[in-house]
DNA sequence: ATTCTGACCTGATTGC
DNA sequence: TGCAATCAGGTCAGAA
């Protein structure tokens, strides 16, 4: 499952391969997935072309947190992976496996949504292209901006943060700041800040959020870089897998020695998600 | 308003 | 070997 860098790296994928072509048919083997799958979603994309017109271009493909946004001139597919969510490109007369849950189909290739958890999603926004959807739409209204942006400093970091009794670490994985930052890249950002990870985020000065807006950055950074992935079942919108593991500094790494000062990693868990830090790099 | 808990699911791994 | 418990990279809805 993916995290930012694997959305990403999809989202790369997809624009290469479909954008500028047609969408020919949608293929809905299994609705129910963290929302149902809408019906007639075929129709809704194609809309009803005049004689003549070609429907179903395939315009644009964006990327808002871990959704992908995939626009048409009828409206925006919105999807996303959830935990165990891949996208692949696929001869469209490949034999569906167990949860291959839609296809979309573009002429002789298809672009397959196989999902097993199913906490993944496949909704529809019609009307308004674009940047429009990401005001509108309620699943996308009110995240925190993205790391790469320009609106992501450690002066938001801190104002946003003032009073916040919470842990860090669940307020980068809250996405109410900062969207992007699951749980791997977490610990390991917040290792790289020197930052420990259960830190109230109102106690934190703002140029230790300095630090942290660059250690995010970075993390991320290499992450895409790395071909995008830490998860075993990924596979690229290309087909080939795209698995490939970020040496991590502590994620997995319980008991092993930090990479920085050989103290042995600690894990804990904060609401039920494991953390790894290093007790000795990351003192506050 | 903020924080926490449960819920949604399957599949791989761990432990008895 | 078999079976149950635990865990997994996300995030929403509703309760405290």
């Amino acid at each position: 499952m993916p995290e930012l860098p694997e959305v990403e790296i999809v989202c790369r994928g997809l624009e290469a391969a479909f954008v500028g072509h047609r969408l020919t048919g949608v293929i809905r083997r299994f609705s129910q997935l963290r929302w149902p799958i809408p019906d007639d979603l075929e129709s809704a994309i194609i809309g009803s072309p005049s004689p003549g017109e070609v429907a179903g271009i395939l315009r644009s493909v964006q990327r808002r947190s871990k959704y992908l946004l995939l626009g048409f001139d009828t409206g925006t597919l919105l999807i996303h992976l959830g935990m165990s969510g891949t996208l692949r490109r696929l001869p469209a007369d490949t034999t569906p496996r167990a949860h291959d849950h839609v296809d979309f189909v573009f002429g002789d290739q298809v672009l397959r949504f196989n999902d097993p958890r199913r906490f993944g999603a496949v909704l529809w926004c019609a009307g308004g292209a674009g940047a429009a959807v990401q005001d509108s739409h309620a699943l996308l209204r009110r995240l925190g901006v993205e790391p790469f942006s320009d609106a992501f400093t450690g002066r938001l970091m801190y104002e946003a943060t003032r009073r916040r009794k919470l842990a860090i670490k669940q307020v980068l994985l809250s996405g109410a700041i900062v969207v992007g930052v699951g749980n791997i890249y977490a610990s390991e950002s917040l290792f790289r800040a020197g930052i420990r990870p259960t830190t109230a985020a109102g106690r934190i000065s703002r140029p230790r959020y300095e630090r942290l807006v660059v250690a995010i950055r970075q993390t991320l950074t290499e992450a895409i870089a790395a071909g995008g992935s830490s998860l075993r079942d990924f596979v690229a919108s290309t087909g080939e897998s795209g698995y490939f593991q970020l040496r991590c500094f502590v994620y997995g790494r319980e008991g092993e020695p930090c990479r920085v000062c050989a103290t042995p990693v600690r894990a804990i868990r904060q609401q039920q998600r494991a953390t790894f830090y290093c007790p000795s790099c990351q003192r506050a």
